[in-house]
DNA sequence: GCGATTCGTAACTATTATTGTTACATGAAA
DNA sequence: TTTCATGTAACAATAATAGTTACGAATCGC
């Protein structure tokens, strides 16, 4: 299957953000992330209505942060994106009336949970300033290209 | 998109084999799994494989079980199925030019990791003989349909 | 006000992984 | 030798993500 990349690229387009002054169009990260600035809007939509970021129409408008980037973990994110599935791998039905399938679904349901836990607590854990930290220190050694 | 859930699928066949003392047939699993007779097989080729099943052709024949089911972890069976995708969420590209990208990448690659690592454990922890007798503490308080 | 810019959003297409189905060959037991 | 059962290829169905087109609505500069 194709796999969801939502927080992967808008959280490549919060750091090229995060690294300007003036706010960013649509088209802009669309250039940045090598994707449609339809889709930008789309991804973006849930983090302006979490109230991470913001955006402006016409002239000077676009995308900036509607709060310091501290605030901001990757969590707020990943929440923001509608809290895309985790895992690929899942039970086969949901609600089983096979006593069996259900023993087997609970197992690996609590393995999968107890994955998860993990997974969130490190996003919630990381802010998008530690992330732009992170880049700076890697940017120091590789001074390239940064579309 | 669809999940994967050979795993729990798979889990469920061999939890009703267990039951069991002669070997069932693909119809029988497809039966109880609710699936095809196709797919049964599909997906217990790779266990074969992995010596954790055999089957049998003609009379008589189907599946049953290679070894202890104390010998048998999850973890065996994940692999034996060929290692599925653990998540849905990924990287939008796997080998960025754009060092942000490369950053972002790093950042929530190594959080999945560590949570895959965990998943991995404790699927290595648990045997197939674990969960029936999961099951089977289960099976008590609910005498219901096993099917 | 007018036009250029930019977001907002619906509708549709393309891509891709999983699962289901059909068909037929192969092997084993009665 | 007939029947039962696996082995496998090929194709269809399903579903989720991502990309595209089209058009409306809001804002800015003139």
């Amino acid at each position: 299957m194709k796999r969801n990349s939502r927080l992967s690229a808008v959280l490549h387009a919060l750091m090229h953000m995060a690294e300007r002054e003036a706010p960013m169009t649509s088209d802009d990260l669309a250039l940045c992330l090598d994707t449609n600035a339809v889709v930008v809007r789309r991804t973006m939509a849930g983090l302006r209505e979490a109230g991470i970021v913001q955006s402006g129409r016409g002239h000077g408008g676009g995308w900036h942060f509607a709060r310091p980037l501290a605030d901001i973990s990757l969590l707020d994110i990943y929440n923001a994106l509608g809290e895309p599935i985790v895992f690929q791998i899942g039970p086969a039905t949901e609600m089983p009336g096979c006593v069996v399938e259900q023993s087997v679904n609970r197992v690996i349901g609590e393995a999968l949970k107890d994955a998860e836990a993990i997974l969130m607590a490190r996003f919630a854990g990381t802010t998008l300033a530690d992330l732009a930290a992170d880049f700076r220190v890697a940017a120091k050694h590789c001074r390239a290209d940064t579309g």
